[in-house]
DNA sequence: CTGTTAGCGCTTTCAA
DNA sequence: TTGAAAGCGCTAACAG
């Protein structure tokens, strides 16, 4: 594509070529309405001549569709979550729609915002990553638009085929099943962020296998993380300064597991002879760390694919099915049995 | 916003509002000619009031702008383009543009389509970052509209002020440097993809470092990779089997830093204390790396930032200066004095 | 099945 | 400075 030596052929240009009325183009354009098949030819030859672009536009302000979605997220640049969003654009690159990004960086009102620019660009659905709106609002939402919210679980038979999720709840019961099978009992875990439903359903998970396995709950080897690397730090020495003894730590993602790793290795406590270690999300560098980590994988991708086309359906009124994730232990060499 | 109770207003109910024309309306929007300050205040109330928002569609029919700008990525969901991208977003997250994304996978075809869809959408303007496009594509484009590369460096006249990059080639030398301060004279090399501007860049800042302290180049300790963990592994054995001694790595990326030094682990060989490895990038992960991971840091974000402002300014035709960018290192405990 | 006829909501001459 | 009017390129009734 040169400069425009020529100006665009709209479809009234393709028309005059092709001797039949806009209309006609605008439905071979749309398939609204058959066409003979003639004309079709006849069009589509035209089309293809001229090298005709249906002006976006001008589409838009007639017939109200934009052909774009919104995909809302939190803090791009972070680890499941830009998974997901590759996922979205890789599902919606072949399809008519494009996608327009907008953060919400964790913050309601920020996120809040967010919608609204994308509302304002007439986005004809929208994905909601790990959203913090208020159900409220999400309520609203859906109300106005087809929506899709991913990596979080509303409980309600509204959003009955909204939202893609994980259980976490199975992941951290699995997670901590794992190192008891294993032989571990003293097992400490480091949280997400507080209140955040992912940290609460992978907490439960923990208390659940805990629990199952007769093991009397010590609130003393839980501690509160927020998802980074330092919190894992931070959440060893404070488990030393209790005075706590553990031979396995689950913490709630990978990054507190390398934080939590580091703080060991620092003290000369190895992983995972001494103690076992397991993260949460099977980021990229988890299977280079060392010793390789052992996680829990989210089918982060795989959630991104099947929301965007969840959603396109959504659009188009066509049935759809979720299909179910489940997060799944990936067994490396940071656990072993308790020596 | 609830379900539209009533139909979104126009400029047309504003007008009748505020007891003016269309026009006037139009001219306080976009500020294109001078309007009284009563009429201005008339018109500014009613839009309040009515809680007014130009259709995009019809603005963008009428004028030709579309006050999008395409960011075209490689590979999203990797390291520092992920920076980038985000600090795109957050520069436009507050002036009239949105971004729409579309990714091209480090491959010029499916580039060349993420391109076209992006004109299709008749976005205002483009940033590619890392774009693999022949020169001669990008010289077209960037007549047809503004441009922004972003980690490439075109060495032309025409193209200053239209590139945003680091200086690879000091980076790879500073990290080299590093090295040969320390007292280490046998520094290996792990490339990046070959012919990928980066890793040549990268490489040849090796080889001056080395030149420069008057050590000969032994292309046996130079190893190609592909900027993934595997390949940094593969790199240690390819050096273990060509049987070179060497008692540092500078690997061009940090994923490859933690792969080569995973391979160390499993042979028992220490690091720092036998080898000392040195990356490219600064992940967030490098910092808890056990060791933390010696490393160069890029600054992505500012660049994404720098990027989007350039371009705003780029589409409004106003002057602006490109900030220079430096690679910085960052010494963490993955680099020690030979010993 | 196809052409005609109105707009969609806004920008932009052109006069006044 | 302001208003009137003519589209931007396409879709969507409405007849035929």
């Amino acid at each position: 594509m040169a400069k425009s030596n020529k100006k665009k052929p709209t479809i009234t240009d393709i028309a005059s070529h092709a001797n039949v009325s806009k209309s006609t183009v605008s439905r071979v354009l749309n398939g609204t309405t058959p066409v003979h098949d003639d004309k079709r030819k006849a069009v589509e030859d035209a089309m293809k001549e001229m090298n005709f672009e249906p002006n976006v536009f001008a589409r838009g302000l007639a017939s109200g569709q934009s052909l774009t979605i919104g995909l809302v997220t939190q803090n791009i640049g972070s680890p499941t979550y830009d998974s997901i969003a590759q996922g979205v654009l890789f599902s919606l690159s072949d399809s008519r729609f494009s996608p327009i990004f907008a953060d919400g960086q964790w913050q309601p009102d920020i996120e809040m915002k967010a919608v609204e620019t994308l509302m304002g660009r007439k986005v004809d659905g929208l994905i909601l990553v790990g959203s913090c709106l208020p159900r409220q609002e999400l309520d609203q939402l859906k109300e106005a638009l087809p929506v899709m919210l991913v990596a979080q679980h509303i409980e309600d038979e509204s959003w009955r085929g909204h939202c893609l999720y994980i259980d976490n709840e199975q992941g951290g019961y699995d997670a901590t099943k794992h190192l008891l099978e294993l032989g571990h009992r003293n097992i400490a875990h480091i949280t997400g962020i507080k209140d955040q439903q992912d940290s609460i359903h992978r907490l439960n998970g923990y208390r659940r296998a805990l629990i199952e396995a007769g093991i009397e709950i010590d609130e003393g080897l839980i501690c509160e993380g927020q998802f980074d690397g330092n919190s894992g730090v931070m959440a060893i020495e404070t488990l030393l300064l209790r005075g706590k003894s553990f031979s396995a730590i689950f913490a709630a993602n990978d990054m507190m597991a390398f934080g939590a790793r580091l703080s060991l290795y620092r003290r000369g406590i190895r992983v995972p002879e001494d103690v076992s270690v397991i993260g949460f999300d099977d980021r990229a560098e988890a299977a280079f760390a060392t010793p390789p980590l052992t996680t829990i994988r989210q089918p982060a991708h795989e959630m991104g694919v099947a929301a965007a086309d969840a959603l396109v359906k959504l659009i188009d009124e066509k049935p759809y099915d979720l299909p179910v994730f489940h997060a799944e232990i990936v067994v490396r060499e940071s656990t072993r049995v308790r020596t």
